[in-house]
RNA sequence: GGGCCCAUAGCUCAGCGGCAGAGCGCCGCCUUUGCAAGGCGGAGGCCCUGGGUUCAAAUCCCAGUGGGUCCA
């Protein structure tokens, strides 16, 4: 493999006397002042050095440390960034949650496409890492939720001009680290103790050197020089096997953990007790966790062997535990009956910081995407509450770090929370009952609730296998869950392919020598003819693909439609019934060929186009409507525009009520009657997001370095579509319906303009048309509805008593049908052409009598009943069997109530008549 | 985005091709000084909607609607 070894060279460890040396344990190569040492300095190979003995001169709380961080960049030169979400998909689509601050710039700015908010910079990222949740509270320094501070510096090689958003070197490795080391220094570091591991860094598809910062045992930073990505043919190969070449950008990567630079200044036996000891100090009360001396000696011994062991999840947790148990000389369990408690304290603290951060930057409990982490985070963290004892409501928990965070939402965080733990609630209720019945059938069987059963409660209704293990016990039911659990659960759903249909409609290879088409519309949105030069066609199965030098036709996208509309030469004129967007070019697909060089006229269908406007615009709109009366929470999920409505997917936790959808609707149209201008302006997009934050993105992360913005009313949103003039050029908004599309996620359906009023009219016509069938008002309606809905149960009633009434009376008065007489008991064959209820009260009635009854009917096709009383040896069932079979049919049922028939209706006669010798035969078998 | 599960009395659910059921709740009567409770009787169902299969569908199939849940 070819290392980076001549990378790590660097001036600055030459100038101020650093060695580079080998690590005795691991091999790891890595720089020091300290000529004598002879290990890296990270767990395992050294052990920390700093439990109550801290690295720094002075204690530091988690904000102090950040602003000392921060100020300390800034006097350095580097410009403080506000951090972003910790929602990273909602500017990037590959991921779901921020994990690093180089997220931020990511991929855009790091690939140089877009210029950083400044350069260099600094700022401290809150990040999740949802990988690390087994580990928190138990291995003493990991957490979900945790500020990333960074310095990053983006610079273009130097003989590349123009072709990057940013250009030439801010600075680069020697400095990055010099600024490491000077830190340091001030913090009052021992600075021969500081030691710089070598140790190349790969991810997401680029790579470089990177260097890790140990101190005392604890790894404090990772300076990454961002400087390669993938290339088959590149000259270095790295770790993960792939090789890789240099790219013209290279970006200064750095991530200091500020919560280990918080503990590493104060000491304590686990990074939670530094970085939210009032939390922990009010977990541990609440729960009433109160040790002796002697006991919090223990624990704190404890947490210090575990952090000088390579732990780096939770089955080490276990392994380790016995070898700490030893070293103490305590009893392995009485050791984890004084720890565990704690560390789900730790955990319960961590994970209410992360629901704070999640739930503070808007993201919604879902069943999907962000949404179902939340929700995975928020249940653990309820389960983790009630089995260490914590009587406080989660939503205060979550408040607290709310309110230390700064957050201002935090009414509608402790409404989700409530929201969500009442849910998690039902689901354990729905659960509980489940495997209540199912431990009961199973003891009662005396075999052990099978693994099918386990992985279907756990998949389809969320119960872990602990909590059945835990409700079956005290049904006396044994539970065998099994090892691999989760990877049977995986299993069970295989692979999924998610093999995306591309539209091969349109081939980009087609385009990719022509200009970019002059966007007419943005122009001026109302104008809709034009002139313009045929640049080129390509005939296609069905029809033309037309690029011409601009353009007023709007390509489908952002959720609005394409045009319609002609394009005329002198002698042809070309329907355009498709317009779309392949790069830069538009191409316009028509059912005629105008020819190449031709000057050709536009007209685009503007009573369609017209519509999309006003939709568009009515969009904005209603989610700007829905955003006031819901809560600032609520985003766009997705939307789309048609002709005659439009619809826009807004995430909720909760459904809305009717109420909630006139108030929108009101507000919607309030806007519209205000008539204010609707404006465009282009902008560059870090001026965009620093001066309206990220919501701008409510339908998608737009390319670029220059966006679109479009103000409607005080709403201001990142959109390529078309829009009316003014607010009142909507006309009105009619909202026609809601419905929940998944969890989290409310669809808004409505209409605007011409379609309002369409659509208006087909509710008053159903109204109006209901009316008249009813023969009252409109307003009687709802009333009279009732009214006849309750009358028809009433007579349904009615009538299936005097069925009965009418089967006894006929079957007392014995008219009309034939007796038969069977070993002492009579049968009575009887024809009714009635329907099959007052078959079978007929049959009944018969039957209280002490008959055999053989009744048919030919009202529809020919059916049976036959009943036998107690004690009679006749099989219904044999005897409908025959007669069905006797017209064209069939039938069953148990041996004292059958019934059957067939499809031949003239037969039935025929049958009855055979009845007789039937039922003998059927007495003699 | 995908998988799986569920929908029957006011509530919780059983029934899984052949007469619509249980427990709790509700109403009435009885027992009891009263309460807790017990006994007897009763009311209460578009078996989610729409198609299909079948002599026959709550039950099987398809689609839809509503809810739940797991995974990316």
């Amino acid at each position: 493999m070819s290392d980076l070894e001549e990378e790590y060279e660097l001036a600055y460890f030459e100038d101020n006397g650093f060695h580079r040396l080998e690590c005795s344990e691991c091999g790891a190569r890595f720089w020091t002042r300290d000529e004598t040492r002879d290990t890296c300095g990270e767990p395992p190979c050294d052990t920390y050095g700093f439990i109550d003995d801290p690295g720094f001169a002075e204690e530091y709380t988690l904000a102090e440390m950040r602003e000392a961080y921060l100020s300390f960049f800034e006097e350095h030169g580097h410009t403080r960034i506000d951090p972003y979400p910790v929602a990273a998909n909602r500017w990037r689509d590959d991921v779901l949650l921020t994990q690093a601050s180089i997220y931020d710039f990511q991929p855009l700015v790091t690939s140089g496409e877009t210029p950083p908010p400044a350069n260099p910079l600094t700022i401290s990222q809150p990040c999740i890492r949802m990988q690390d949740i087994d580990n928190v509270g138990k291995t003493g320094r990991h957490t979900m939720a945790f500020e990333m501070m960074a310095h990053h510096a983006f610079n273009a090689r130097e003989d590349v001009e123009g072709e990057y958003a940013y250009e030439g070197e801010v600075y680069w490795k020697d400095q990055t680290v010099e600024y490491c080391d000077t830190l340091l220094e001030e913090l009052g570091a021992d600075l021969d103790e500081v030691t710089y591991i070598e140790d190349p860094w790969v991810g997401g598809g680029n790579a470089g050197p990177a260097i890790e910062v140990i101190y005392k045992g604890l790894e404090l930073a990772t300076l990454v020089f961002m400087s390669m990505e993938r290339d088959d043919d590149g000259e270095y190969l790295l770790k993960d096997g792939n090789r890789y070449s240099k790219m013209d950008t290279y970006v200064v990567d750095t991530g200091y953990g500020l919560e280990r630079w918080t503990w590493m200044s104060q000491g304590t036996p686990t990074v939670y007790e530094a970085i939210y000891p009032e939390m922990i100090d009010f977990l541990r009360g609440n729960a009433g966790i109160e040790y002796t001396d002697e006991e919090e000696r223990i624990v704190q011994d404890a947490a210090r062997l575990s952090g000088n062991l390579d732990i780096d999840d939770v089955d080490d947790v276990e392994a380790a535990r016995g070898d700490i148990a030893d070293e103490l000389g305590v009893d392995v369990d009485r050791l984890r009956e004084l720890v565990e408690p704690l560390e789900q304290i730790y955990a319960i603290a961590d994970h209410c910081r992360t629901l704070a951060y999640m739930l503070g930057d808007g993201i919604v409990p879902s069943n999907v995407g962000t949404g179902y982490l939340v929700r995975m985070v928020l249940r653990r963290t309820k389960r983790l509450v009630d089995t260490v004892g914590v009587d406080a409501p989660l939503d205060e928990l979550v408040d607290m770090q709310a309110d230390r965070l700064g957050y201002e939402n935090r009414d509608t965080i402790r409404d989700v929370v409530r929201t969500e733990v009442e849910k998690y609630r039902e689901t354990l209720d729905r659960g509980t009952r489940r495997v209540e019945q199912l431990a009961e059938e199973y003891a009662r069987e005396g075999e052990p609730i099978p693994t099918e059963e386990l992985i279907e409660l756990y998949d389809s209704h969320g119960i872990q296998p602990d909590t059945v293990e835990e409700i079956a016990s005290e049904h006396e039911a044994d539970v065998d869950v099994p090892d691999d659990f989760y990877s049977l659960v995986a299993e069970r759903h295989g692979q999924e392919d998610d093999e995306e249909a591309d539209d091969g409609e349109f081939d980009p290879a087609d385009f990719t020598d022509l200009p970019a088409t002059e966007r007419l519309y943005y122009e001026d949105q109302n104008r809709m003819e034009f002139e313009a030069v045929v640049l080129d066609v390509f005939e296609r199965e069905d029809g033309y693909d037309i690029v011409l030098d601009q353009t007023m036709f709007y390509p489908e996208g952002g959720g609005q439609p394409a045009d319609h509309g002609t394009l005329s030469a002198d002698d042809v004129t070309a329907d355009v019934s498709d317009v779309q967007r392949v790069g830069d070019v538009i191409v316009h697909r028509a059912d005629a060929d105008p020819g190449k060089g031709e000057f050709v006229r536009g007209q685009v269908d503007s009573r369609r186009r017209r519509q999309h406007m006003r939709h568009h615009t009515a969009t904005h709109l209603v989610g700007h409507a829905a955003r006031q009366i819901l809560g600032d929470h609520i985003r766009q999920a997705g939307a789309q525009k048609s002709t005659d409505s439009a619809r826009i997917d807004l995430k909720h936790y909760e459904s809305v009520t009717r109420e909630q959808v006139k108030e929108i609707e009101r507000l919607a149209n309030e806007f519209v009657m205000e008539n204010v201008p609707v404006e465009q302006e282009w902008i560059d997009r870090n001026e965009a997001e620093a001066e309206y934050g990220f919501d701008i993105y409510q339908g998608g992360i737009p390319e670029g370095e220059q966006i679109r913005l479009i103000h409607a009313e005080s709403d201001t949103q990142a959109c390529g579509g078309t829009h009316v003039s003014r607010t009142g050029d909507v006309g009105s908004i009619k909202i026609l319906g809601t419905e929940r599309i998944q969890d989290g996620v409310i669809r808004f359906t409505y209409a605007a303009g011409d379609a309002a009023v369409e659509a208006t009219q087909q509710t008053e016509d159903a109204l109006l048309d209901a009316a008249e069938i009813l023969d009252v008002t409109p307003q009687d309606v709802p009333e009279t509805a009732e009214r006849f809905f309750r009358e028809w149960k009433e007579r349904g009633k009615r009538i299936d008593e005097l069925k009965e009434e009418l089967a006894s009376a006929r079957a007392g008065g014995s008219g009309g049908g034939e007796e038969v007489d069977l070993d002492g008991t009579t049968a009575v064959v009887q024809r009714l052409d009635a329907d099959m209820d007052e078959l079978r009260a007929t049959a009944n009635a018969l039957v209280e009598d002490g008959n055999v009854a053989v009744v048919g009917s030919a009202a529809d096709g020919a059916q049976f009943v036959v009943a036998v009383p107690d004690g009679v040896a006749v099989d219904a069932g044999d005897v409908v069997g025959e007669l069905a079979s006797r017209v064209g049919g069939g039938g069953g049922g148990p041996p004292d109530f059958a019934q059957g028939g067939g499809p031949n209706g003239e037969d039935l006669e025929a049958a009855l008549d055979d009845a007789p010798e039937i039922l003998k035969q059927v007495l003699n078998a």
